[in-house]
DNA sequence: CCGCCGGTCCCA
DNA sequence: TGGGACCGGCGG
């Protein structure tokens, strides 16, 4: 099986990980895909439609969107390799197998900026010369041009960016999609909203891969097990910044001698009204207190597949309305009755109670051989196997928590 | 919410 | 070699 991803020598270190915490969004990449050049159209080989990362920097690792900041990489003499939608313009409209796409430039940076107001007219040059070229007409810098056949254009990686929810439904709920290969139909001049021009582009999918969004497509990612990609050690990081915010937060809040005592429990969410130790895109739609939590489609479907504990699902997710206390609930419904605290590597024992499996090793060294929680007898010869789907699913609801144990 | 800012990659 | 670019978190 090829790899499509050559890691170079430089590894990334936990103090460089700490620092995408830390306002420093451009982290240098670890990887760099060599089996194709950069300027390579079409897929990636070993990426397939629908696979997803959490950031740009990713993306640009995998060969699939090189620029780690610009929204269109290509050759203002040769054309467009790849294109990220994020959702930057009002007045763009995305059915999902078509969308149109506005070009870059335009905007005031001045001091320092990376977005700002569109502040002069964009001018068919750069990148935005590059996507031109991938439609089969002639260049036209003036009026745009239409394909007669516009499957006969250069082929465009898109990727669709969560960002771009705000105007999209097509864009994903987490971090950046590759999405398949898309030609562009035609390209024109106009006044977008922002009153200056700007170069529209209407591109349309032509891919032998399922997009993501059908049914089809859907099922392909789930056999292929697809979820979003972090960097490595980005999670425990981000875990283990939290905890050390949570920290301060409480000695500012109380007398620090009351938390003096090296082994006292830790919870998850010990009297701060809301958890802070979940990514935001996991905890919340859009910020809102009184908002329902929002689960991913793969949290939807690893819990549909944890089928032993479904009724215990049910009762979790009958809170999910109730926004951050979903998180409370699921913490008490998956508490070890043993060590009080959140399942690590569960076992769900056949009478439906949920023990670490560590717990449930001590007790059987001490000769006890029934469920911790109800005496159901569970036999000398018990095979221990730890719920996967749930330490998952546990995993992802509270990073890093299994940290240290 | 807005604006700031360091840092990175790639084209020209 | 310089500067443009749909980052990403944070502080006000």
């Amino acid at each position: 099986m090829l790899n499509p991803v050559h890691c170079l020598v430089k590894v990334k270190t936990s103090e460089e990980l700490l620092r995408w915490l830390e306002g420093m969004a451009c982290v240098g990449r670890t990887k760099e895909c060599t089996i194709v050049p950069s300027n390579h159209y079409g897929p990636i080989p070993g990426v397939p439609v629908g696979t997803t990362w959490k950031f740009r920097v990713q993306v640009s690792e995998a060969g699939v969107h090189r620029p780690h900041v610009g929204g269109i990489h290509g050759r203002s003499n040769d054309g467009a390799y790849s294109l990220v939608l994020a959702g930057g313009f009002e007045d763009e409209v995305d059915r999902g197998d078509e969308f149109t796409y506005t070009g870059s430039g335009g905007r005031d940076l001045s001091g320092n900026k990376r977005i700002g107001e569109h502040s002069f007219d964009q001018t068919l040059t750069h990148m935005n010369r590059a996507l031109a070229l991938n439609c089969d007409a002639p260049l036209d810098d003036k009026n745009g041009a239409e394909s007669k056949n516009w499957r006969a254009g250069k082929p465009v990686r898109v990727v669709r960016s969560s960002k771009g929810r705000r105007i999209s439904k097509y864009a994903p709920e987490e971090g950046n999609r590759y999405d398949g290969i898309y030609k562009v139909v035609k390209y024109w001049p106009e006044i977008g909203k922002c009153g200056f021009l700007v170069w529209r582009y209407l591109l349309r999918r032509d891919d032998v891969e399922p997009a993501p969004w059908t049914s089809e497509g859907m099922e392909r990612s789930k056999k292929l097990g697809l979820s979003v990609q972090y960097p490595e050690g980005y999670l425990e990081a981000m875990a283990s910044k939290e905890k050390k915010d949570k920290v301060k937060k409480q000695t500012v809040k109380q007398e620090p001698t009351s938390q003096s005592n090296g082994n006292q429990k830790r919870t998850i969410d010990d009297g701060i009204e809301e958890p802070t130790n979940t990514p935001k895109a996991m905890r919340m739609g859009d910020g809102g207190k009184g908002e329902a939590f929002q689960l991913t489609q793969e949290q939807q479907w690893l819990i549909r597949e944890d089928c032993m504990n479904q009724k215990l699902w049910d009762e979790v997710l009958a809170s999910l309305k109730e926004g951050p206390n979903f998180l409370k609930k699921l913490e008490q419904s998956f508490m070890c009755v043993c060590c009080q605290e959140l399942v690590y590597q569960p076992v769900t024992t056949e009478c439906l109670h949920n023990v670490c499996k560590s717990c449930l090793q001590r007790s059987f060294r001490a000769e006890v051989f029934t469920c911790p929680a109800c005496r159901y007898d569970l036999g000398k010869g018990y095979t221990m196997a730890p719920n996967k789907i749930l330490q998952t699913l546990l995993d992802q609801f509270f990073p890093g928590y299994s940290k240290g144990r």
